[in-house]
DNA sequence: ATCGTTTTCGGAACCGTTTCCGATCTGCGG
DNA sequence: CCGCAGATCGGAAACGGTTCCGAAAACGAT
C-alpha cells in the first residue's frame, strides 16, 4: 500500500542508497540526481516512513509531555492546556510532533523513562507533575533532554513564570486601593506555590503589612469548591479580610459566586483576585482582576529550549527561561470599603 | 544505552526468536522458558523497542487525533479537550498512545494522510475539523480506521451528540417558563449547528410558538465577543426577546456580561441559555442553564470504536453512537418577565 | 598516455523486532 | 528397536530506511 524508497529508486533507475541521500541532502549527489528524485517522489507520493528511518538513526522527531495525572483535571486545565498548545505549535513548526507520556492503567507499568525508551521521543517537556516523584525524578537524571516548567532542576533547563514578581504587583495593587488585610488562598505545595507565597509576603512587607497568618490558607488549585470553602472559612474570622486572593481564575470564579451567596458584593464589600489570566476572567461581571501569565510564551520557548538542547547536543547549556507576568487589572479588587 | 532484545537472549542463553516468542506468547514456548525469559527481562529492565516493533508488524499502537488548526483555539477549547482526554485515557487504557495529526507550517507539507502513514498510526480519529475539506475527504476514503465525532460519514464509525433532542429540550426549558420569543445564536456552520437549528425549530414548533427569522442569528463559537454583539443586536429589535440561547457555554458568559452591560438583569429582565455544560457554568451567579454534553463518554466511545475497527477489522462494522445530552437547569433562564 | 584527484553512485551491513520454516528432541505405540 | 507425532527451539529473512566504504567515472595536470 505505502509507497517506500523502492519504488522510488526503481522508477528512476538509481539504487536506494542513492535515493535516500538525495532526500537527505548529502553532498555526493548531483544535482541533477537530487532533481530527479525529489520529482518522482512528489509524482508518486512519497514520504520517508518515520519509523524505519527513527529505527535506523534512533531519532524520532518526537517529543514527549508529560502531564500529571493524579488530579483528574489534565487536558482541561485551561493554563495547562494553553502552555501544551504553544508548545505543540512550536515543535510541529521544527518538523516534531509530540505524544503524551504517562503510565495509565492497565498499561504493562512502564515507567516515565521506560515510556520515553519504548517510544524513542528525542526529549522530554515535563509541564505539570510532582517534580520530587521517584519516577520523575529518574526522568530527569536520563540521558534523555528534558526541559521543565515553572520548576528548575539544576543542569537542566527550564521555563519559568515570574511568580514572585506577579503576586508581588497583585498585592500592591491592592494595597494602592488601600487593602491592608489582604488574605491569600493558595494552592498546593509546589515551586509555584512556594514563590507566589514568597511574593505575597513580600509584597505585603513593602507596604508595611504584618502578616496575619491566619490570612494565608492551605487550599488547591482548579477547585471552586474549595475556593468557596475558604472564602467561607475566611468570613467568619473576627477580623475578615477586604481582599481575598485566590490560587487561580477558576477558583477565583468560584470564589465570586460564593460570594454573592454570602450576600456579598464584589468589589464594593469584598475584594477577589485571581490568578492566570484566562479568558474567562474578561467575561465575567465583575472582571476579575488577575495576573496574566504568559502560557503562549512559555511553551514555545520551552519547545526551543528542549529542541536546541536535542540538535545541539554540545553547545546547547541548560537554560532558564524567567516569563514575566502582567497584572491585568478587572473590577474584582476595587477601593477598601469604609470600616464599619 | 538501551536494553534490547539480544541482551535477554544473551543473559539467558536462549535465541532472539525465542525470546520474542516467549514475549509474544507463541504456543511453542515451555513455561519454564517463558518464566524465565520474563524474570530476566524484568531484571535487565527490558522493553520491545516500540519502533522496531511497528516496523516489522505495521502496527504502531498509535492512534491519531486531528484537530482543527483555522481557529486559534486548539486545545484550549474545554469541550474539545474534555472530548480528547477521555479519547486518550481510554486509548492508553488499551496500550495506544496518541499523536496530533496536521499540517504546521514549515513542515514539509504532507496532508493528513500522508502525515498518518508518515507516523504509521493504526487509526485516526477527527474530532474537529471542517469534514468537507479535501483532505479530510481524502483521510477519510482511505484504507486507515477512522472514527469522526459528531459529524457522520457513511461506512465509518461516528460518535454523535444528541444535539436535536438537548436543543429540544432546552427550548422547552424556555418555553415551559412562558418564555415565546426565544432567540438563538448559533455557530458556524456544521453538522453539530444544523442539528441544533433543528432542533430549536421542533422545540418552537412542539410549543406552538411561530419561528421569527430575526430570532436566529448566524454567528460563531467560542467567541464572548460575538456573542455580546449579537445580544446587542437582538435586544435592539423592535420586539426583542426574551430568552436568547447561546452557541455554548464561555459565548453565554460573555451575554451575562454584555447583558449586566445593557443594564439587564438576568434572568429577571433577560434569560439567557449555554450549551455544553462546561464546567463554568456552575460557578456564575446566576448559574447558567446550559445542556450538558457527555464529551467523555463520546471520548471514550470514540476510543472504543476506534481500537474495535483496528483489532477486529473483519467482524467490526461501522457503529454510530448516540450520546444523550442532559439539560442542566440553572439560573440564568427564568420566569418570562411580565409584558410591559 | 599516465596518474592522482574529485565527483558521483552502488553494495552491504545494520537498527531491533517478528515470523516462517526447518531442526532437534522427546515419548509412545507397534 | 523403529517410526512418527508433538513439543521446543533456532536460523534467517524481512520491515524501510541510513550510512560507511569502496568502485567507477570524469577530469585536469603533467
Amino acid at each position: 500500500m505505502a509507497v517506500t524508497i523502492k519504488d522510488v529508486s526503481a522508477k528512476c533507475g538509481l539504487s536506494i542508497s542513492t535515493v535516500s541521500k538525495a532526500f537527505n541532502n548529502y553532498a555526493d549527489i548531483s544535482a541533477e540526481t537530487r532533481e530527479l528524485v525529489h520529482r518522482t517522489a512528489r509524482e508518486i507520493g512519497y514520504y520517508p516512513n518515520a519509523i524505519a528511518r527513527t529505527l535506523k538513526t534512533n531519532r524520532s522527531y518526537n517529543l514527549g509531555v508529560l502531564f500529571q495525572e493524579e488530579r483528574g483535571t489534565g487536558l482541561t486545565h485551561s493554563f495547562f492546556a494553553s502552555v501544551l498548545d504553544a508548545f505543540k505549535s512550536e515543535a510541529e513548526k521544527h518538523g516534531y510532533d509530540i505524544t503524551f507520556i504517562n503510565h495509565n492503567i492497565s498499561w504493562t507499568g512502564m515507567t516515565y523513562l521506560e515510556h520515553c525508551r519504548y517510544r524513542n521521543v528525542d526529549g522530554v517537556c515535563v509541564v505539570c507533575a510532582n517534580f520530587y516523584a521517584p519516577e520523575v525524578v529518574e526522568l530527569v537524571a536520563s540521558d534523555i533532554p528534558v526541559v521543565t516548567i515553572d520548576h528548575a532542576f539544576s543542569n537542566r533547563s527550564c521555563v519559568l513564570s515570574e511568580n514572585i514578581e506577579g503576586m508581588k504587583a497583585l498585592v500592591a495593587h491592592a494595597a494602592a486601593l488601600g487593602h491592608r488585610r489582604i488574605a491569600y488562598v493558595h494552592g498546593e505545595h509546589a515551586s509555584v506555590t512556594e514563590n507566589r507565597i514568597t511574593g505575597f509576603y513580600r509584597g505585603l512587607s513593602e507596604h508595611g503589612i504584618e502578616a496575619n497568618p491566619e490570612y494565608l490558607v492551605d487550599s488547591v488549585y482548579d477547585s471552586p469548591e474549595a475556593g468557596a470553602k475558604a472564602i467561607k472559612q475566611l468570613m467568619q474570622l473576627p477580623e475578615p479580610p477586604t481582599c481575598i486572593l485566590m490560587p487561580d481564575d477558576h477558583t477565583a470564579l468560584g470564589a465570586l459566586a460564593a460570594a454573592a451567596e454570602l450576600g456579598l458584593r464584589v468589589p464594593e464589600d469584598l475584594s477577589i483576585g485571581g490568578y492566570d489570566g484566562s479568558r474567562i476572567t474578561q467575561m465575567t461581571h465583575p472582571r476579575i482582576t488577575t495576573v496574566v501569565q504568559d502560557s503562549k510564551c512559555m511553551g514555545k520557548q520551552a519547545a526551543l529550549y528542549l529542541i536546541d538542547r536535542i540538535e545541539n547536543p554540545r553547545t546547547a547549556g541548560s537554560e532558564m527561561g524567567m516569563i514575566p507576568t502582567k497584572l491585568l487589572a478587572g473590577e474584582s479588587i476595587g477601593p477598601v470599603p469604609e470600616r464599619k
